[in-house]
DNA sequence: TGAGCCATGTAAACGGTTACATGATTCC
DNA sequence: GGAATCATGTAACCGTTTACATGGCTCA
């Protein structure tokens, strides 16, 4: 207990999942993949390392719970690791953001390609947006106000409309972009 | 010459950059501090290592250009330099994206927090983004203003403004979503 | 009976960062 | 004279992904 250990954002992404619900690594793995994927993918790999650090750290306490002969262990979070997640989330540096984007970067360069493909350009950023849009609409956001309907948790929702909205502003964006560029070319 | 070579975004980061005019390692550091840093970054580590591996590859062709008695190593792209970023910039495959946000991961896990701490929340990713509009308003659209004044390039601007108009709307949705929480509150 | 899901891991590789080192030039 | 910038690198580490492995359960 009180090990200080070496907590990185993963680790409360994995302690944060087990204290809203999420007990076995197979269930974060499930869970994560519903919300927070799109601004912090986990492997099943680093749930399952996640998972044994925590309880070494003793943040969450964890038992073999077998479901007939298919083996399973669950967890719940501690008292020090209900503390560690309040810490963190107190915790007043400025959030740490990192962002790379492959779209942008053609965007970029796209001086050197023909008028028509720098168009295509900006349409595979619309496109990809469009398409992460529809994952928003058809579960990531009904999974959240599932939670909020039940009284559970309203910010795992507010989280997914916020990735909405977001995917719904860079297709606008784009849209108006290309509508520009493509104006000019008519004349 | 034509020798494959494992090609990742920022091998690409670094050809594009030395096409469109940064010669030498530490020119190209500064070039994606103006530029691409906020949706690619790169490490001066990275762009060196990766300047070998261009010019292992024909991709970019090297010389020495001391400066007095102060070592400088300066590029250009090849043909083969040319091909190559063309090939990947017209690429069909959906262009790949990853964002890791603590800021978004904290708001997901806001239900844990008191009322007004789950507001202290929202507006650190909002204050964030003001910060970083700020660097947008101040040095980075300059620059691309600039390159595009001298008709050199366009979309280095374009693409400027793509990340000004971001942080404008994370912070406008920010905004609406404090009021909307702080509505709640006094009623 | 076989596909797909539930469930948990290990080993190796990969892309990238941090810390550090060196030395010249410019400019106040 | 000293700080900031120009300029290039190496070694070690770190967080994460990929590939792979194992085996049970569920349901058509």
């Amino acid at each position: 207990m009180s090990v200080p250990e070496q907590m990185v954002p993963a680790s409360y992404v994995v302690l944060g999942l087990v204290r809203i619900g999420a007990s076995s690594g197979y269930q974060i793995k499930r869970a994560a993949e519903l919300s927070v994927r799109f601004f912090w993918a986990l492997s099943p790999t680093q749930i399952y390392t996640e998972l044994k650090r925590l309880e070494a750290a003793g943040l969450i306490r964890g038992r073999d719970d077998p479901r007939g002969d298919r083996q399973r262990r669950t967890y719940q979070i501690t008292v020090d690791g209900e503390r560690a997640l309040r810490d963190w989330l107190l915790s007043q540096a400025e959030p740490t953001v990192e962002w790379r984007d492959e779209g942008l970067l053609k965007l970029f360069f796209a001086d050197v390609l023909e008028p028509a493909d720098a168009l295509g350009a900006i349409r595979a950023i619309r496109t990809r947006s469009d398409r992460l849009k529809r994952r928003f609409d058809e579960t990531i956001e009904p999974a959240g106000k599932t939670l909020e309907a039940r009284g559970e948790h309203r910010f795992p929702w507010i989280t997914a409309r916020f990735g909405n909205d977001f995917h719904t502003w860079v297709s606008d964006w784009c849209a108006r972009l290309e509508a520009e560029l493509d104006n000019e070319h008519d004349n």
